[in-house]
Order: structure tokens, then C-alpha cells, then sequence
DNA sequence: GTGGTCTAGACCACG
DNA sequence: GTGGTCTAGACCACA
């Protein structure tokens, strides 16, 4: 279900994070979806459940997931968090192109490119 | 010449990298041109010169810039460093768009927020 | 009669707590009124008896129900658990009151903020 | 400077957080002072480096402080924070006095309480 | 059993 | 020395 790279620069607990929110904003893991428990993940992971529970602690402030002590971690709907996290990804998007207007690439080149990766 | 915002999340040699880079490869350093010595940046900015070197040695490793023992170092030729930044940008570009589209944002949305994003 | 909102940051014996007093206070319960069994709650609820038992338990102890030995628990009289809430509504008021006094906003402000809010 | 209490209620990491935001927010603590770092205060208030690491990073990510590795952490200048705070107040505020509406409190008794508590 | 808090101690990146 | 991450292990509140 989700897979942790050693070699990323991403510390563990943001890479369990990334991992999940895509989950639940794709739709993968369902509204109200009960996640694994933060022992269970802990142990399938092999890490510490100290991390586990700081990945959840932070998606429930952002809004992806909710918590009850005593029952469970669980997807929250989708709507709020998907909003912010587009406007995340929307704010990273026009660096991006920015940056690449300052070496002199064209808006139309980079139309291009992003047609280019369509089959991603 | 370089502005150094300590509120940034990014740390201090990295916004240098990041600066001066640009600086380089936007013309704003013409090739060849000599850089301020580690030493000279470092009473500027009034930080520790660990921290410019380390800038310098990373630039130099990505080939925007070049060391002359004993002379200093200057900026190299824009060519290679720029496509391989390129290629970074473009890498980048592909994975937020690719995320965007998965949260069911349509290739024109973004098109959109491309243009929209134009005076920035 | 109850509603149980499991993405509500507190616990659910503490939302079962919040809403009986409240139904009682209002008099939406009469005093002296007979509420629903430990288990037929639970059972209603969906949920665990002893969490039922322990809103239960922490009603009577503040005074807000009484309980009678094979007969069942019965709303209270509102007078005195009536007036015990309002303190400590009260004490949250000025706490609150205070700290925005604190950040510079002025009484005429809240006064405003409170009858703005007044459709809620 | 800070004052814990073991017997309140929340958190040892949350006594921190409101303690030291409130400071920031009242300029007790200037913008860009330097707060005591994570181990400083730790020692000081005989408690785990991880517990402040915990609050540090909450009012950070609230934009209360800021942190740079190697620096220290620091007051973040107030708007933005403030604006935040005072949302959250006037959220509990609102809270308040609907319940107290609920017991029959009039908005004039409220407004008497109000004014009464202002030589607090 | 589940999430939440805290401690003790370690290691790393940064300046 | 400073903040940031991670581990190991403990205890508590909740259901």
C-alpha cells in the first residue's frame, strides 16, 4: 500500500504522509475509511510508531484524515482538503513556470511539455 | 545583489545556490565574469564563509560556475548548466501537473492557471 | 435525540455529556423526566454501554440528573445545575474576553462580533 | 517566563504553545527576538527537548515563530498570526454566548458580565 | 486495542 | 550549538 524510499530526501513521516494524502484525494481509500491502526502501519513499515502517529497527527490538522482515540484513524470527505492542497500544487505550478520564463522558455514550449508527459 | 531571507524555509546556502544560479543563467552574470570571493560574499552578507563555500562547491559540482585556484571563481558558460536546470524544471513541472490531474483538474484548468499566472 | 459526530474533536461520552445538559437545561427534557436506559441508548447510539454509563455518571455528579436505584435516571431540577453552567460559561467568556482585549480589540468590537452573531 | 502546571488539563506542549503565542501576540516578545532554543528551554523548565521541539514546530506551522537549523527559532511578526487568533477566539466567543442565549441569559446580562470582568 | 503524550537518548544537517 | 528526525519504551484516556 505505501512504500518508503530510504534514499529519498523526504523525511519518512512526509513520505507516509504524501503517500496517504494521494490515497485519500484519488479516491483510493474511501471517504470514512478506516486507515490502518498507527501500531499496525508501524509494524508493516518496520518503523517507529512515534512517526506513524506524527504523519497522522499532521494530515488530521491539514484536514485529510480524522481521529477518535479509542476507535481509529479514518479518510475525511475530500472536499476542504483537496482544496487546499490544489491550491499548494497551483502555487508550485507557477514557480515553476516561472523560473522556466526566466531562461527564456516560452509559454508555448511549455504547453508542450506538459502535453508531452500526457501519458504519465 | 543576493537578498537572504532568514523567514524562508530554505537554508541560507541553498538560497545563495538558488540565487546565484539564476543570477548566472539569466545573463545577470555574463559568462566568464568573476564572483565576489568566498570571503569578500561572506563580510557582505555576514554569515559564516562555511556557508558561501558550500554554495560555491555545490554550483561548481552542477557546472554553473568554474574554480581557478588561486584566481577565484567565475561563471561558466550557460549552455550545459541551463538544459540540465531545464530538465530539472521540466521533471518538476511533469509531477505537479500529473498530481493535478489526478485530484481531476482538466489539462485546460491548468492551461489556465499557466496564462492567469503570466504577470507574475 | 442525539447526534454523534465522529469528527468532532471531542471525545463521544463528552458530545453525549454536551447534549443531554443541554436538552435538559432548555427544558427540552422536563425535569424529573425519565431518560432512555444505559443500554437503550447504547443500543440507539450504536455505541459502547460503559460510555453511555460514564456520561451518565458525570452528569449526576455535577447534578445535571439523578439516578434511582432499579427505577432508571431522571432529569434534574434546571435551578442549581442551571446556575452552575452559566459560571462556567462566564469564566470561558471572560478568558476569552480578555485575550482579545489583549490583542488590541476593543470592547466595542467583541459587543459588535456578539450581536453579529446573533442569527446563529 | 513560562509557568507549567501539571495539573491542568491540557497538554505540557500546549501550555507552551498558548504561553509563548501569547507573548508573541501581546509584543511581550519583539518580532525577530530570538525565543530560548529547544534545549535552553527544556533545561530551564525540567522537561524533554522533544516536548518543546513538539511546540516549536505547532507555532511555527501556525505562523507564530519561525525556525532556521543552525540559528535558533525566532517571533514571527504579528499580523498574520494575530488575524488567526483572533478567528479562533471569536469562533469560541460566538460559542459562548449562544449557549448562554440557550439558558436564557439575555444579550443585556451578557454584555453587564462583560463589562464586569474588565478589571481583570 | 486505539490514539495521544511524554521521556531518554541518538544521529543528522546547518552555520 | 541549533533545529529536525527517528527510535525505544512507557503511561494515559477512550471505547
Amino acid at each position: 500500500m505505501l512504500i518508503l524510499n530510504y534514499r529519498d530526501a523526504r523525511p519518512i513521516y512526509q513520505q507516509i504522509k504524501d503517500g496517504l494524502r494521494k490515497l485519500i484525494l484519488t479516491g483510493a481509500i474511501a471517504p470514512d475509511e478506516k486507515l490502518p491502526s498507527v501500531r499496525a502501519l508501524a509494524t508493516e513499515l518496520a518503523i517507529n510508531p512515534n512517526t506513524i502517529q506524527r504523519a497522522y497527527a499532521e494530515l488530521e490538522s491539514e484536514g485529510a484524515i480524522y481521529s477518535v482515540a479509542g476507535k481509529g484513524s479514518f479518510a475525511a470527505p475530500i472536499n476542504e482538503a483537496a482544496a487546499v492542497r490544489k491550491e499548494e500544487l497551483y502555487a508550485q505550478l507557477r514557480a515553476t513556470v516561472q523560473e522556466l520564463r526566466d531562461l527564456g522558455v516560452t509559454d508555448e514550449e511549455i504547453a508542450e511539455k506538459i502535453k508531452g508527459g500526457k501519458g504519465l
